[in-house]
RNA sequence: GGAGGGGUACCCAAGCGGCCAAAGGGAGCAGACUGUAAAUCUGCCGGUUCACGCCUUCGAAGGUUCGAUUCCUUCCCCCUCCA
């Protein structure tokens, strides 16, 4: 099977240029290719496991990876997939997320060179009209859906700064094209207009070899939500400190029924045949959600390494066990759930639930705290506590050092006694 | 520069002198059901308080009023049309 088939079949491919020119281009010598990593954030998300994904199988098959972070382009913003513009990051805190998406990447991509776009986009403007701006007509920019969009959107419309993104990233590629001979761009398939945007300004600019585009499609949930996306709802971070490895897997292990099978294809490198076989396991008893614990398994596996993995699975079974009464301390360590250290004297005192709720962040307020406890949904310990006013001392604790705090079905924190 | 429309809680969106911590929807949280699923149903959903209440909030700052999200002034920002 062609590598192009295979990644196809695996659902990474949505559109790509001439298939096969690039197929061929694939089979031949090792080349170098690139995909763009957006610093707008603290860290990666579970979405940009699709890209990673895709450049790992790309890099299995021999090809040289660069993860290139946006710290140029980041500093004008990506109108592409945004219905409304966007707040403009101040520098500090964009070089403060490209350090830490940077380390993310080189983690998550072995062999893979990191580089950040600020270093050759220091262009100054009269050359960037000259050499970059004049070989991109206003009409074929006017043309791609990330513009049109916004400028058909009257409630909205699009700033200059967001319009010549475009160009900041087609220049990147034909930058990339002209100094180090890269000859491929993935991304997500919001990206192709800009992907192509740089195809066509390389061509201009007499780069010389045939440029090529491949983009994934965009990933929703099977109920039609937007995937680890930040616009809303929780997302789900790859930084350990932001979405705990326990968090983590706990998301995947919650895949419907109906995505578990997409998600095995594109979220790990488990071989097509070893997945039909998975799944259908899993549509035999729906139930026993071995397609979730598998798939749960694999991507914690991968994004937090084996131990997190393993300590999430277990992490499920022992929090999710009922009883917590003949635990100990070694049960409980690393799980990856979130944990808090509070001094001995200070349990010995007495703590009020309500405080340690907000405390170890499951609750936000002391108000909502209360409404957590008022509707049954505060556990301590795996027991329900219904009385607002309750505080909780060395008695308390479930094993030796911990004690075991709960809001809702799944949401667990540790507090450990130091 | 001119004319008009608009900025309300996480998002959309009502309200247009007191009954407004602010309708409705979405998101979110909790509960029931279940498979730690989907769908559905119920409750909650600024802070603080056991509660009465009190505090902060309706673009910003002032003002009128016993009382303003609602009226006036100035300012900032967004959209549309004209020049």
């Amino acid at each position: 099977m062609k590598l192009l088939e295979h990644l196809a079949a695996r659902g990474l491919v949505k559109d790509t240029t001439d298939r096969h020119a690039l197929n061929e281009l694939l089979a031949g010598a090792p080349i170098l290719f690139y995909c763009g990593f957006d610093p707008s954030g603290p860290s990666l998300h579970a979405g940009s496991l699709v890209p990673l994904a895709l450049m790992t199988w790309l890099a299995r098959a021999g090809h040289q990876p660069l993860a290139v972070l946006g710290g140029a382009t980041g500093m004008v913003g990506d109108p592409s997939g945004k219905s409304s513009e966007r707040t403009l990051l101040d520098a500090d805190e964009l070089a403060r997320n490209a350090a830490a998406v940077g380390a993310q990447l080189a983690r998550l991509l072995p062999g893979a060179e990191v580089v950040d776009n600020a270093s050759w986009t220091q262009m100054r403007l009269l050359e960037f009209l000259r050499d970059v701006g004049k070989h991109v007509s206003v009409n074929s920019m006017l043309a791609k859906e990330s513009v049109r969009a916004r400028l058909e959107d009257r409630e909205q419309g699009i700033s200059y700064t967001e319009f010549s993104y475009m160009l900041l990233q087609a220049w990147d590629f034909a930058h990339l094209a002209r100094a180090r001979d890269c000859r491929l761009q993935v991304g997500g398939s919001d990206q192709w207009g800009n992907i192509t945007c740089g195809i066509d300004l390389a061509r201009r600019m007499g780069t010389g070899a045939q440029l090529h585009a491949l983009v994934t499609p965009l990933l929703m949930t099977a109920s039609g939500e937007k995937f680890g996306k930040s616009e809303a709802g929780t997302s789900v971070w790859l930084d350990p400190a932001m979405t705990s490895p326990y968090a983590f897997y706990q998301y995947w292990l919650g895949a419907a029924d109906a995505d578990v099978e997409r998600f095995l294809l594109l979220f790990t490198f488990i071989s097509l045949h070893e997945i039909a076989e998975v799944v259908a396991a899993h549509d035999a008893d729906r139930a026993a959600r071995s397609g979730q614990r598998r798939l749960a398994r694999e991507v914690t596996s991968w994004v937090h390494g084996a131990d997190a993995a393993r300590g999430a699975g277990v992490a499920a079974q022992v929090l999710f066990g009922g009883s917590v009464d003949r635990l100990t301390d070694a049960d409980l360590a690393g799980l990856g759930v979130p944990r808090s250290e509070f001094p001995r004297a200070e349990l010995a005192a007495g703590i009020p639930i309500l405080d340690l709720l907000v405390r170890t962040g499951l609750a936000d307020s002391r108000s909502a705290a209360r409404r957590l406890i008022t509707q049954g949904g505060a556990y301590v310990n795996n027991l329900k506590v219904d009385d607002p006013a309750r505080s909780l001392g060395l008695a308390d604790l479930a094993t030796e050092s911990v004690l075991l705090l709960r809001a809702g079905k799944k949401s667990f924190h540790l507090v450990q006694v130091i």
